[in-house]
DNA sequence: GTCTATAGGAAGATAGAC
DNA sequence: GTCTATCTTCCTATAGAC
């Protein structure tokens, strides 16, 4: 028994490697089955379907998404070297996940139904996103940093730090950088938007 | 002859929208000749392949984006009034062409010596973008907005009127918004980020 | 230039031996 | 539980008639 969940979890894991890289439609049964070193026909023994394989997958990379971003560390820290904190946690994490990020992006339109119906599964009371906006929100009142409204506030924030590494291709022709110029932005992107998120916050 | 030209387009435009719509692996020859109303080979005839038919669209959609970027009106305008202009003009032009930007970023990845042996055909010389660095870096020495690393700004802001469209159901759910919930969020937007890069950039 | 017919192969899925 | 062999369907591409 200990072998078979082995076996499950094996073609799991090189399956989602699989489908990170290549999608629903570019991701072969083949080519994962060669990856585990097992039979096109343990794929099928074990999750019946290439659709219903993708759907754990699909599910499981949305929730541990989910939960990396909840799992974030929140020290108590001054507001503005909070935000500081969270910028630089949220462009590690795009660094290590940009594959799932990318993955998760382009297959999440056709299968909302799918996520919304499983998405109750992960504990949403009180969760971290809560937790930043009400923290604004009180901040904003104390009269710490400026009023905005925190949804627009979080959502410029991830958008400075995660759209830049999934259009770092465009970026890169549209500035004609070389590979080592690219890389070299995207590194020093969190300092610039720390000034920036700092210059439009401060009172 | 003229039947023939209009034949090739006609085949080119449905075959643009099925790629846009599916991508590469997902994409069909037959769902193409069928939405042409022609056979699966004529598309064969006028583009020899699947893979030099999608080519011509990727290398079409990617320059229509650029032209799209560079043709922007740049009205002569104070600057933070330019730049409250520009941030219409994006958001306007992202909701118009999600669908084209979406496909760009999820293809541009596995084609980029495609991309960059043909984007010299597209004229960048004194480009829009190159004239909006100049005039960030105009306006800042004369002291009308603060110190900024211009590319890092217009990536700012671009990030911000991009982002949340290709990301619409992931913030949906984090939010817990209903669809006109996230659609009242994605249209308020502007207003958000007008005010938040004018806090960021206002002596 | 456009069609029918079909080649040739790859894909997902299943039956049945072990 | 894992395999080989095979089915069926689908896909890209081509040959050849008109």
């Amino acid at each position: 028994m200990g072998e078979k969940l082995k076996t499950k979890e094996l073609i799991l894991t090189v399956a989602t490697e699989v489908f990170h890289n290549k999608g629903y439609t570019g991701a072969r049964m083949q080519e994962i089955a060669d990856l585990a070193q097992v039979n096109k026909a343990a794929l099928h023994y074990y999750f019946n379907s290439k659709q219903q394989l993708f759907e754990v997958i699909l599910l499981n990379s949305f929730k541990n998404l989910f939960i990396s971003f909840e799992n974030l560390a929140v020290k108590k820290l001054p507001i503005l070297d909070k935000i500081d904190f969270l910028i630089d946690e949220y462009s590690a994490f795009v660094r290590k996940k940009i594959q799932i990020i990318k993955f998760i992006l382009s297959e999440v339109d056709k299968n909302l139904p799918l996520i919304q119906t499983n998405i109750k599964m992960i504990s949403l009371e009180n969760s971290f996103i809560d937790r930043m906006y009400n923290e604004f929100d009180r901040e904003m009142k104390l009269g710490n940093i400026k009023m905005i409204n925190p949804r627009h506030l979080l959502t410029n924030i991830i958008s400075m730090c995660i759209f830049p590494f999934i259009a770092k291709p465009v970026i890169m022709e549209i500035n004609k950088f070389s590979t080592d110029e690219i890389n070299a932005f995207l590194d020093e992107r969190e300092k610039y938007i720390k000034q920036f998120v700092h210059n439009a916050l401060k009172i």
